[in-house]
DNA sequence: TAAGATAGAGAACGATCGTTCTCGACGTCA
DNA sequence: TGACGTCGAGAACGATCGTTCTCTATCTTA
């Protein structure tokens, strides 16, 4: 059935193309999946495949790009439902806990593709500090509702559990860092009125970001 | 100049691969650098790095066990010089901002290289997860010494600090994790004695770990 | 001094990589 | 109907990888 093909099956084929490149380079690494395995597991000949991205790096970044649409948009999904703005923040932790749990969890895209390939390409650089530029303004603002400067704390703890599940294997590191949240969101300093008067009652400067 | 090689010899010329393949491999990642390159930049002939260690592979895992060696008690040295015990948790943060602030910081070594090849050698991910469980057992032997139950939490905030600057490249998330755990070491349930009493001013065991 | 062993330098090997090219098959349109 | 264009399948290409082998020169030892 040769002739043109119809955009409707392009932008199908693009999709499948980026599924199968996103789960191989997510299970088993970048450098270890060839463009010829691509081709068997998406089912596209390589003609089509390099007429879709020029090169490898670039179906790289656009697989990182994907995926970064869809994983930030799950995270809000879960994490906007819920009405109060400490327990909002805390509902980011329960989000990093399940998809901990998922089976085949191998860390964060992100950071293994830039142990990967953060030195050698600079296009793939930039989609991983887009990423997590993109990852901490997002809890930033979740962490602004409720008025206490916490917004580093939260983002270092859900990158280290991120990053310690993954090595590990071991999904625990989410209610850790969970609690850990939850403590410094009931810090007295940030509540806004102490059932007694400490010597230092004001918020806490020390905190302060930037 | 032919003839048996000295062990003395032996010992140092291992010692100099081991440096060039730990320069080379962090600054670049291991699968960007070629054995001839190996070669080149320790000034040993293929045959010898061979008889050192049988694959590369071997070569990966004895670099990362130095360097663990190395990077872990240059990380004791510093902070078991300070007396306070709180100090001395938050002396690992300092610690931190100083290695995140020197020229050609990329990262976590090992949380790079299990990026890169965690999936797909046994013996590089074995190496990692012990690197991992190591400075894990060093903090949370330096946070018992306080009495507090904050093992997890500074350990995922280091974590988390070590992997924002890395990808960054920028050394703040040292200052942001540090003013955090010094917030968690002050909190009013940790305190032996407060100035006032609360509701529930018996240690908090929502932060007790395992 | 002659024989044997081991060193170094680098060529060679087989495999695999990303990328391009060939070629027969089948549509479209004058 | 016949010339043209685009398709899919996969061979081919040049480069590079980890690893092994060749070959010569020098040392040690009887």
């Amino acid at each position: 059935m040769p002739g043109p093909i119809s955009d409707e099956r392009n932008r199908l084929d693009r999709e499948a193309l980026l599924d199968a490149a996103e789960r191989l380079f997510y299970e088993r690494g970048v450098q270890a999946v060839g463009m010829d395995e691509l081709r068997t597991a998406s089912g596209l000949p390589l003609k089509r495949i390099y007429r879709f991205f020029p090169t490898k790096e670039a179906l790289v970044v656009a697989m990182l790009r994907r995926r970064d649409q869809r994983w930030r948009k799950a995270l809000a999904d879960h994490v906007e439902q819920v009405p109060d703005p400490r327990d909002r923040v805390l509902a980011i932790f329960d989000w990093l806990a399940a998809w901990f749990a998922e089976p085949g969890f191998r860390g964060c895209a992100w950071i293994n593709v830039f142990g990967e390939l953060g030195s050698s390409s600079d296009a793939v650089l930039a989609e991983v500090r887009s990423h997590k530029q993109a990852f901490h303004d997002q809890i930033a603002t979740w962490v602004h509702a409720t008025g206490l400067p916490l917004a580093e704390p939260v983002r270092l703890l859900a990158e280290g559990a991120i990053v310690t599940a993954g090595i590990s294997g071991d999904p625990a590191p989410a209610n850790h860092a969970r609690k850990a949240a939850a403590s410094l969101l009931k810090h007295p300093d940030h509540q806004p009125k102490s059932t007694c008067a400490h010597p230092k009652s004001a918020i806490d400067s020390s905190l302060a970001e930037t």
